[in-house]
DNA sequence: CACGGAGTTAGACTGTTAGTCTAGACTCAC
DNA sequence: GTGAGTCTAGACTAACAGTCTAACTCCGTG
């Protein structure tokens, strides 16, 4: 993939739509062409094909989350507060780009190899909250976790299929009235406050 | 879609494998012909294209889910013990069925229209588990959120997520050693036990 | 045992479209 | 003004999805 100049690039998010609304395959390169502007032989030029382009998407909107993510890591805050940053960045983020998002999970497998993706998002977002998570237990605003790999996971996939709910029936997602939904359960839990945490 | 022998289901998992490895793209007809050894016309015979195979496949994952949803829910023991049995239900349905579920991650927008999909899992699970959440409300063994749908979806979000981690980089799935890590998290949450519930 | 219908299959055929190639136009730097 | 890089139109090709036809096998029924 040749480097793609800002002109171009700010005209893609059409082809996002295009793919979000029929999918990826019922896009034809021609109708990227006339959504975008951009002549099909100069697509061709720059992307070796529609999936091409729809990586380059998800390559953009994960640079934007991982650094929201790394900013709000770094506030000089609790560990405790910056997670709840962390969330409301993800949720800020997919909110600022829903047809890239629809786009992605119903084509995620074009937009490069699986492994390769689940590469990335440990990059952008599992190893940085994985340090938040362990950063906390020793401010003490965090409880101690035993994997903290998979607590990031099971964030991470919390924000991300409640976001996901709403972007896929047409729905706004509004991060303020989102995020403290999705807080409550991964802060304080779903057990009663009095009942002791249990050890399984 | 007529209807589909069981002679003939029992082969499709072969395509499941196929569509996983290389994706629905790359993956032609007559190679699901000759993995399944069901001949081209007969797949046409019963399934319109490719897409269908997947969606029959889909579905059928998502009813042995909503099963095994259903009989979790309806056990004689507190909310918050059949919370964690729905929990364990979904990974051993997702470790069960490994391709089925690779080849829909990278494939989803293939298996059907988005909203129609997010339909189904709505009934499948998040309905069933929010009735378990006002329930376990009642009989006191869980805490009272705002928005219990939106917690569901947390709650499948977090499950799913952790559970493709896993198998999206081809690792073993055990629901044994998963489901501990996932449900400290949801149900005693992240802040440490001392400290006063946020209200955000 | 003929008959008809449903299931099943091979093989040929068609249409769409992704992707390639060519060649020309239009920059800009030097 | 020469050459390198960018951009574009238009023609072309190769692959593959999906269709169609026609045959062949089993059934159960009269």
């Amino acid at each position: 993939m040749r480097r793609v100049p800002a002109q171009i690039a700010a005209r893609l998010p059409a082809a996002a739509e295009l793919f979000a609304d029929r999918g990826l395959e019922d896009t034809k390169v021609e109708d990227i062409a006339s959504a975008t502007g951009v002549p099909k032989a100069t697509l061709y030029y720059y992307f070796a094909g529609k999936e091409e382009i729809l990586a380059f998407l998800f390559q953009d909107a994960l640079q934007q989350m991982a650094d929201e993510v790394t900013m709000a890591v770094q506030a000089p805050d609790s560990a405790a507060t910056r997670l709840t940053a962390v969330v409301q960045a993800q949720l800020r983020v997919m909110a600022d780009q829903p047809a890239v998002c629809r786009a992605l999970v119903g084509n995620l497998g074009r937009a490069g190899r699986i492994p390769e993706i689940a590469t990335a998002i440990t990059e952008a977002y599992y190893t940085p909250v994985q340090h938040l998570l362990e950063e906390g237990v020793r401010d003490g605003s965090l409880r101690a976790t035993e994997d903290p790999v998979t607590t990031a996971m099971v964030l991470f996939g919390a924000v991300t299929m409640s976001a996901l709910s709403y972007l896929a029936t047409d729905r706004p997602l509004s991060p303020e009235s989102l995020s403290p939904s999705i807080l409550t359960v991964v802060l304080d839990g779903l057990l009663p406050p009095d009942s002791a945490p249990q050890e399984s």
